[in-house]
RNA sequence: GCCCGAGUAGCUCAGUCGGCAGAGCAGCUGUCUUGUAAACAGCAGGUCGCAGGUUCGAUUCCUGUCUCGGGCUCCA
């Protein structure tokens, strides 16, 4: 038989004997690669080890180091899990389960309505531990629809799949259904399915790890309803989801992250550390901001204020309330009504809360007559809105139905625009920085298909416009095709924070519509008029959010210049407790929040009380220091302490961590 | 809004197979405070989320409802 020859990815050609396999390529390449060998690609195809290789074929051998590898290890998890369930829940029947960030899922349908608890997560995993332990292949079978059929003749959702499939095949187009269909089906009408043993197989379009012995670095997480095929007038089904990583260290480190990303919760540090609450009978998603929450978010709005101050914006300030004319112009009421609190009716006309401040800053610049020299102008305002969020989607502060924007519009001649946005995104960045942020992804959005407003010619123009700031801020970004809003394309852009989670914070879009509502115009050089381009932006996108970001970047332990109080005192005994006061008082001359913690307790205690409050800064203070005018500094973060530092000393020292915003 | 799960003291949680509701921490009072992460003693604290129902009796069982958590969706 003749030899056959492959295509690796360096570019070098191998030979094999005709009739080999991937699996057979892996092998003959190394034993280290035959071990962690998962699926392959033959000319762009993922395919799995046990296909057969063609004469002049390019083939990777794909492990889990790639992404493809590690999703293909976390759909193969997938089928194992829905094996265990099916086994445990005889009657059971499985929906869907695909790879997603981080691991999988797999949808269920229980007999008589039963649901999976977190304590069944246990047992089920026990059995997907032995599925594993015995080493099942994962065969690969290919069949019609009609077969098809027969096979899953007891589950009604592979079924509809596969009858899916058949219609659309019959209709000669792949078409949407196809794409979401494509985790489960070959694409040509027939299907493929995997038999791991005599009594499993599932439908699935693959490919998948050769056995399940390659599994095992999974945990299942959690359960929650889901819609079959997110339509919430089909069937509730049981969701398990899982994770599934390369190795016991991934899986170690994912889990590890996890318990991080816990700790930081910013609901359970704003409790502990007593900065904000969401007493229940303000309703869902209404938080009291408590002094030390308040101080925290005061120093936001001044630094806020004050660079908004210097990069050539003016205050404004509007009401939280206005008629149904002012929404219907804007369009808010055809566009955003379902995100509206409800009307109040008063003196014979319909008010809504503001769920933004947009239509406002346009009645200020409608005012009065503008010129092109007086443009452009640049509105901010910390406006307080009020959205209807649906109850389920309302998260502490990251997601509330009252908050505070730090929205600015900027309204500016076409000319202009472009420039504007360049130094816009600038700004943004600056202002992100300061607070700690270095790692930004952005996301361009561009026009909707269908419902959006305004000429070709001026989305392609203002879309140009966002690209060219983005690239001279040296920010990559991904295209949101489609993504932008009706009115005009936008930027997002969301920070990471100190463990790499992502959180959209700012927004800057470019709108068309507005200014055509409301007819807003300038005189131009040329003595007629003209319509202003507004750019919408908000760069901390709410000050809730943007706090919420925050305590969990900086995991409550916040930067001297943030931080609530900057310095506690501690008197080691009551005798020195007017020295403490004095230190104190002359600290908040100073400037500084400063608190004293009075000698009721032992001073042990007191101090592991102020730390677990994770001030930058305790002072202890003791007969040497009521003696010498010092205090002895004890650093967050730092081992021991520091005595016998003259005061002034000290003070200096938070002066220059507040300016350096350490 | 929908699906799944959970609501017991300020917090973390135990408990009641339907019969006077518990712990630790926090709080308060007293004694004690003497130099860097938990002094000692005592006290107080709960309509067992709320409203109906079943029952001699409901925190416990049933129904509804509210809130929270995890998802879906959406977004600052």
């Amino acid at each position: 038989m003749a030899d056959i020859f492959v295509i690796l990815p360096d570019g070098s050609r191998r030979t094999l004997p005709a009739g080999a396999t991937a699996c057979d390529l892996a092998a003959d390449i190394g034993p280290g690669l035959a071990k962690a060998a998962l699926i392959a690609d033959i000319d762009g195809v993922a395919v799995d080890l046990s296909a057969p290789l063609a004469d002049g074929q390019q083939v990777s051998i794909i492990t889990a180091d790639s992404d493809a590898g590690l999703e293909t290890l976390r759909h193969s998890t997938a089928h194992v899990l829905a094996q265990a369930v099916l086994d445990m829940y005889p009657g059971a029947t499985y929906a869907i389960g695909p790879p997603i960030e981080h691991g999988f899922y797999y949808d269920f349908d229980l007999p008589g309505g039963a649901t999976i608890s977190d304590e069944d997560l246990a047992a089920i995993e026990a059995r997907m531990r032995e599925i594993i332990a015995a080493d099942q292949p994962f065969e690969r079978h290919e069949a019609s629809a009609a077969e098809g059929l027969e096979l899953f003749a007891a589950h009604p959702y592979k079924r509809e799949i596969i009858e899916t499939v058949a219609l659309a095949a019959d209709a000669g187009k792949g078409g949407q259904s196809a794409d979401e269909l494509a985790e489960e089906v070959v694409g040509d009408g027939r299907i493929s399915y995997y038999r791991n043993s005599d009594s499993f197989i599932d439908l699935c379009r693959g490919p998948h790890v050769p056995s399940t012995g390659r599994l095992g670095h999974f945990k299942l997480m959690s359960t929650a309803g889901a819609y079959w095929r997110r339509d919430a007038g089909r069937p509730s089904l049981q969701r398990v989801y899982g994770t599934a990583w390369a190795s016991r260290q991934d899986l170690a480190a994912h889990l590890h992250r996890l318990a991080e990303a816990e700790k930081r919760d910013h609901r359970r540090l704003a409790r502990e550390l007593d900065l904000v609450s969401w007493p229940a009978d303000l309703g869902p998603g209404l938080a009291v901001w408590h002094p030390k929450g308040a101080a925290v978010r005061r120093v936001i709005e001044d630094y806020s204020r004050r660079r908004h101050d210097e990069g050539g914006y003016e205050s404004v300030v509007t009401p939280h309330i206005a008629r149904s004319e002012l929404w219907e112009t804007s369009g808010h009421l055809d566009f955003y009504r379902e995100s509206m609190y409800p009307a109040m009716e008063l003196d014979g006309a319909t008010y809504y809360p503001k769920p933004m401040n947009c239509p406002f800053h346009m009645l200020i610049f409608k005012s009065r007559q503008r010129s092109y020299r007086d443009l452009p102008i640049r509105m901010f305002e910390l406006g307080t809105v009020y959205r209807y969020e649906l109850s389920g989607a309302v998260h502490g502060l990251m997601r509330s139905r009252g908050f505070t924007q730090d929205d600015s519009h900027i309204f500016t001649t076409r000319e202009q625009a472009p420039a504007e946005i360049a130094s816009l995104v600038a700004f943004v960045l600056s202002v992100l920085r300061a607070f700690g942020f270095d790692s930004f992804d952005a996301r361009l959005a561009t026009r909707p298909v269908g419902k959006s407003v305004g000429e070709d010619a001026e989305w392609e123009l203002a879309t140009e416009a966002l690209r060219d700031a983005l690239q001279a801020a040296g920010l990559d970004y991904e295209l949101d095709d489609g993504g932008g809003a009706f009115y005009g394309p936008k930027i997002d852009i969301d920070v990471q924070d100190a463990i790499g989670r992502s959180w959209q914070l700012s927004t800057i879009q470019v709108d068309f519509q507005l200014p055509e509502r409301f007819g807003l115009e300038y005189v131009g050089a040329d003595g007629k008029r003209h319509r202003p381009v507004i750019i919408h932006r908000a760069l901390m996108g709410s000050i809730e959010r943007f706090f919420g970001v925050l305590i969990e970047h900086y995991s409550g332990a916040f930067p001297a210049w943030l931080a609530p109080v900057q310095a506690a005192v501690l008197p080691v005994a009551a005798a020195h407790g007017d020295y403490a006061e004095e230190v104190a008082t002359h600290m908040r001359n100073e400037g500084f929040r400063t608190e004293v913690v009075e000698a009721q307790e032992p001073l042990g205690r007191r101090i592991r009380a102020t730390k677990l409050q994770k001030l930058p800064y305790v002072l202890v203070v003791g007969d040497d220091d009521v003696a010498h005018g010092t205090v002895g500094v004890n650093a967050r973060g730092s081992d021991g302490d520091e005595r016998g530092v003259p005061l002034e000393t000290f003070v200096s020292r938070l002066a220059a961590d507040v300016q350096a915003h350490r």
